[in-house]
DNA sequence: ATAGGGTTAG
C-alpha cells in the first residue's frame, strides 16, 4: 500500500455545500472575533457542577458494581458443580472486554485453564483480542498456537484480530502477512478485514492510500463499504489535516445512502475544530441534532476541548451545561479538557477547583488529569504544588508516565532547579519510564534557558549515545542555546550541518538564527538568512517579523524596523506584546515620528491574550 | 468472538 498524493488539492468550497443550519446551540457559540478574554472569564463555577455531582456518583457506583458483580459470578461459576457451560464463561469474558478490562479477562481465562476448562474457538478469539489490545503480540501468537494445540481452526475473526494487533504495535508488514495468509489459507476476508486494513493504513498516516482501497471496495460487490469504513477514513483524513477531503467523503457517503452516525460526526467535528473552524463545527453539531443523531460524551468532549484550546473556557462550561441538560454526563476526559483549558489561560487556581470538583463528583482522576495539572503548576513556577501532586498520585497507585515526568522536569527547570531536573531524568530510566526525545528537548531547553550551555551539550551527546532520534526541535533548542550564550559560530556550524544530518530547518530554526545574529549585531547575516528563507520557500511567520522588528530596533535601524512592520501587517500578522512595548518606548523617547499612525492588530495568540489585555486594535501615536 | 470518534509534555 503506498501513499499517493499529498495535502494539495484541497477543495475550499466543499464545506458550504453541506448547508447545515444554525440552531440549537447557536446561543452558546459566538465567533472568535466577538469573544474576548477577560480576567474574569473562566472564574465561574456554576450550578452545572453541583448538578453533575449526583449524576456522576450514581454512574460510577453502577459501573463499579457491574464489574464487581461479573467477577463475583465468575468465581461462583468456577465453584459450581457440574461446571456451567463454556458459553456462559465466554459470554462473561465478552462483557468484561466491552468495558476494556483486558488484563482481567486474561487472568480469569487462566483460572479457567487451571480448573481444566478447555476453550473453544470463540473463547480463544476473545482472549486473543485482549492480548492484542494490551499490545502483547508474543502472547497473541501463543493464543494462535493454542488453536492448533486444542485441535481448533483459526477463522476469519482470528486473523482479523491478529491483523489489528499487529497494526496496533505498528508492525505493518506482519499485519499484511496476516492478510496474505488469509487469502492463501482459503479463509475468506470479510468487510471487517477490509475495515481493519483501512484503519491500519489511516493510523500510520496513509489515509490517501486508504481512500484508494475504499474506492476498490465500492467497486466490489462483496465488500461494499459500510459506516465503519467511511468513519475510519473520514477520521484518518481529519487527523492528517485533510479536513476538506473528509467533508467531501462525508457528503459522498450520505449520497450513497450510508447514514452518518455519532462516530462519523464526532470525527468530522474534531477535524473541523483542529483547523480552528469552530463555527463550522457548531454547524455540523446542529446538523447532527437536526438529524436526530444524539451527540454523546465524546462529541461534547471534542467541543469542550476545542473551546478551551481557543481560550473560551466560559463557553466550554456553557457547553457542559448543554451536555448535562441533554442527559449526557461529563466524564474524566471532559473534565481534563476543562482543567487544561484553565491551565492554558494561566488560571491554575481555577484548574485546581475543577480537578477537586471532579473528584467530589465521584469522577476518578487519571494519570492524564495529574499530568495536566502538574504541567499547569510548573508553568506558574509553583513547583512545590506540582511535586506534591506527584506524591499524591503515586500514593494513589497511579503510575506517572513519560509526560508526567517531562512536565515535572519542565517545572523544575523553570524555577532554576536544573540539577533536580537532571536527577529526575535519570530516575525515569530506573523506574522503567525511559525519557523520550521530547523529554530531552524539555530538559535541553531548560538548561539553555538557565545559561548552562555546557550541561546542555553533555545532554545532547548523551542523546547521541543513546541513539535517540534527533529531530529538528532538538537542534533548534541547542542552536538557540548557543545563540543565547553568544556562541554564534557554534550555532551557525550546527545550522549549516543540518542538511547533512537529513534534517530540514523550519521557520523556527530561521527565527532562532536570525534572532541570534541580530542580537549579536550581525545585521548582514540576518538579512542573508531572511533572503534564504524566501528562496527555500520557508514562509516567515508572526515570530519572524517580531524578531526582525525588535532586532532592528536594538541595532538602531528604526526605518528597517518600520519597513518590516509594514510588511508584517500587509501579511496579516500583528506585533506581539514585547514588540509593542519597544515601539512605545521609542515613542516616549521621541525617536518615533509621532505623525506615524501604525495600526497593529493584536492576534488572540499573541502574548497579550493570556494576560487578559487584548485590545482589538492598538493605534500607535 | 473481530473493525470507527474525545484529554497531557518540546
Amino acid at each position: 500500500m503506498q501513499r499517493i498524493g499529498s495535502r494539495t488539492n484541497l477543495l475550499p468550497n466543499s464545506r458550504s455545500a453541506l448547508g447545515f443550519q444554525h440552531g440549537l446551540v447557536g446561543l452558546i457559540f459566538f465567533s472568535r472575533t466577538h469573544s474576548k478574554a477577560s480576567p474574569k472569564d473562566g472564574c465561574r463555577m456554576t450550578l452545572v457542577n453541583q448538578r453533575m455531582a449526583k449524576s456522576n456518583n450514581t454512574h460510577l457506583d453502577m459501573k463499579m458494581n457491574v464489574e464487581d458483580a461479573l467477577v463475583d459470578s465468575f468465581r461462583r461459576m468456577l465453584r459450581t458443580r457440574p461446571l456451567p457451560s463454556l458459553v456462559a464463561f465466554t459470554q462473561l469474558l465478552g462483557k468484561l472486554v466491552k468495558s476494556k478490562h483486558y488484563s482481567l479477562v486474561v487472568s480469569l481465562y487462566n483460572q479457567m485453564g487451571m480448573r481444566g476448562i478447555r476453550p473453544d474457538d470463540y473463547t480463544l478469539n476473545v482472549v486473543l483480542n485482549c492480548f492484542c489490545r494490551l499490545n502483547q503480540m508474543p502472547s497473541s501468537l501463543c493464543v494462535v498456537g493454542n488453536f492448533i494445540k486444542f485441535g481448533l481452526e483459526p477463522d476469519v475473526v482470528t486473523l482479523n484480530t491478529l491483523m489489528m494487533g499487529f497494526f496496533l504495535v505498528g508492525k505493518v508488514v506482519e499485519a499484511e502477512e496476516c492478510f496474505n495468509k488469509m487469502i492463501k489459507g482459503g479463509c475468506k476476508p470479510d468487510v471487517v478485514t477490509y475495515n481493519t486494513l483501512l484503519n491500519g493504513n489511516c493510523k500510520v498516516g496513509h489515509s490517501v492510500a486508504a481512500i484508494q482501497l475504499l474506492k476498490k471496495m465500492e467497486k466490489e460487490e462483496n465488500f461494499k463499504p459500510d459506516i465503519f469504513s467511511y468513519s475510519i477514513v473520514i477520521d484518518g483524513l481529519c487527523k492528517e489535516g485533510l479536513v476538506d477531503h473528509a467533508l467531501d467523503l462525508f457528503l459522498k457517503m450520505t449520497r450513497k445512502g450510508v447514514v452518518p452516525d455519532v462516530v462519523s460526526y464526532t470525527s468530522l467535528i474534531h477535524g473541523v475544530c483542529m483547523i480552528g473552524e469552530l463555527e463550522e463545527a457548531m454547524r455540523l453539531f446542529n446538523g447532527m441534532v437536526d438529524r436526530n443523531i444524539s451527540p454523546d460524551v465524546q462529541t461534547f468532549s471534542v467541543l469542550v476541548d476545542a473551546l478551551c484550546k481557543e481560550g473560551m473556557v466560559v463557553k466550554a462550561q456553557d457547553m457542559m451545561e448543554v451536555m448535562i441538560q441533554r442527559g449526557v454526563k461529563p466524564n474524566v476526559i471532559t473534565y481534563n479538557s476543562l482543567i487544561d483549558g484553565h491551565c492554558l489561560r494561566g488560571e491554575i487556581d481555577e484548574a485546581r477547583k475543577v480537578f477537586d470538583m471532579m473528584i467530589d463528583n465521584g469522577c476518578e482522576s487519571t494519570v492524564f488529569s495529574y499530568s495536566i495539572l502538574i504541567n499547569g503548576y510548573g508553568k506558574k513556577k509553583m513547583i512545590s504544588e506540582a511535586l506534591s501532586l506527584y506524591e499524591e498520585m503515586t500514593s494513589k497507585g497511579l503510575v506517572p508516565d513519560v509526560v508526567t515526568y517531562s512536565s515535572l522536569i519542565a517545572g523544575l527547570c523553570k524555577v532554576g532547579r536544573t540539577q533536580s531536573a537532571q536527577d529526575l531524568l535519570h530516575k525515569m530510566q530506573a523506574v522503567g519510564q525511559p525519557p523520550n526525545s521530547q523529554t530531552y528537548a524539555i530538559l535541553l531547553d531548560g538548561l539553555c534557558k538557565n545559561g548552562e550551555l555546557e550541561e546542555a551539550k553533555l545532554l545532547f551527546h548523551d542523546m547521541e549515545e543513546k541513539k535517540l532520534p534527533l529531530n529538528i526541535v532538538i537542534y533548534n533548542t541547542l542552536i538557540g542555546g548557543m545563540c543565547k550564550a553568544g556562541n554564534l559560530a557554534a550555532a551557525k556550524d550546527h545550522f549549516c550541518k543540518l542538511p547533512s544530518k537529513g534534517l530540514q530547518c523550519n521557520v523556527w530554526t530561521y527565527n532562532i538564527m536570525i534572532d541570534g545574529f541580530l542580537c549579536g549585531g550581525l545585521v548582514g547575516e540576518a538579512l542573508n538568512l531572511r533572503r534564504e528563507m524566501e528562496e527555500k520557500g520557508c514562509t516567515p511567520d508572526e515570530c519572524t517579523y517580531n524578531i526582525m522588528i525588535r532586532g532592528f530596533i536594538h541595532n538602531d535601524d528604526i526605518s528597517r524596523a518600520l519597513q518590516f512592520k509594514d510588511e508584517m501587517v500587509a501579511n496579516g500578522f500583528s506585533v506581539d506584546a514585547s514588540t509593542y512595548e519597544l515601539f512605545m518606548d521609542l515613542v516616549s523617547m521621541g525617536k518615533l515620528d509621532s505623525s506615524l499612525r501604525a495600526v497593529c492588530h493584536l492576534h488572540p495568540s499573541s502574548a497579550l491574550y493570556g494576560m487578559g489585555c487584548m485590545p482589538e486594535c492598538v493605534v500607535l501615536p
